[in-house]
DNA sequence: CTATCTGCAAACGTTTTGCATCTGT
DNA sequence: ACAGATGCAAAACGTTTGCAGATAG
């Protein structure tokens, strides 16, 4: 927790409460998510603190917003490198590390910098599958 | 174009507008893009009619709908299997036509059915690298 | 002829914003 | 003390929907 202290961001209850979510949650949650569990302990909190703290720590390099959900964005607290399979039926996301090294697979065309890559696996997960 | 009436789809001179604009665009555009474009065209056209005709389209399996744009969906007209690298300043994607072979280079949990991947390169294209 | 499409406007869900008040450091 | 966070409500944005009238096949 001190780590977010020294970069400059508040800790305020709210934050720590979505802190702790997001660390004891692994299931890529959305803005909704995040609020309708941690407005249980603070009744009045608002979107508005959610979407606040969320791009604090986005700036700050400590969440990665993920695209893989057309209807609504998701946030990993896991900012090191990893892909993702997504459940087709029921949007579950789960975490893939492994590395495919793509980068050195594939050579972008002249005047093109690669930064990076994702992995996005999609089918049917284990829930929804029978 | 023949090949959309056999499937089912009433072709409209909106629609063939639309089909067109997609054929000649490989910029991957969102319903914007398309909307701005045809509307010149047919200037009382509705963003209904552009979803609506994506929505046929999607449905008979003639566009594949783009997730690498947190901002808004983009469609492709190019359903064959193909990767995407986009550029993280001004959001322009384009086709990476390669096959990774990562069904194969990852074994899947018991119980998940795997049913595709698409890989998303990201960094900087040669317009705005400068 | 009729199933389907168009165009308009209103509704929707998610995210962003403005602002007065409050609070962590 | 004060930069920056909170909470509220309104607005913005892309997308979806309902419906009356029009049209492709």
């Amino acid at each position: 927790m001190e780590k977010y202290r020294a970069l400059g961001i508040k800790l305020t209850p709210q934050r720590l409460a979505i802190l702790n979510y997001l660390k004891e949650n692994k299931s890529h949650p959305a803005a909704e998510d995040i609020y309708k569990i941690v407005s249980k302990k603070f009744p009045t909190m608002s979107f508005a603190t959610v979407y606040n703290t969320i791009e604090a720590l986005k700036i700050k390099g400590c969440v990665k917003e993920l695209k893989i959900d057309p209807a609504k964005k998701r946030y990993d607290l896991d900012t090191s490198p990893h892909h993702h399979f997504i459940c087709t039926n029921c949007n579950e996301i789960i975490d893939i590390f492994k590395d495919f090294n793509l980068e050195l697979a594939y050579q972008m065309p002249k005047g093109f910098e690669l930064k990076g890559s994702h992995v996005e696996f999609y089918g049917l997960c284990s829930n929804c599958i029978d």
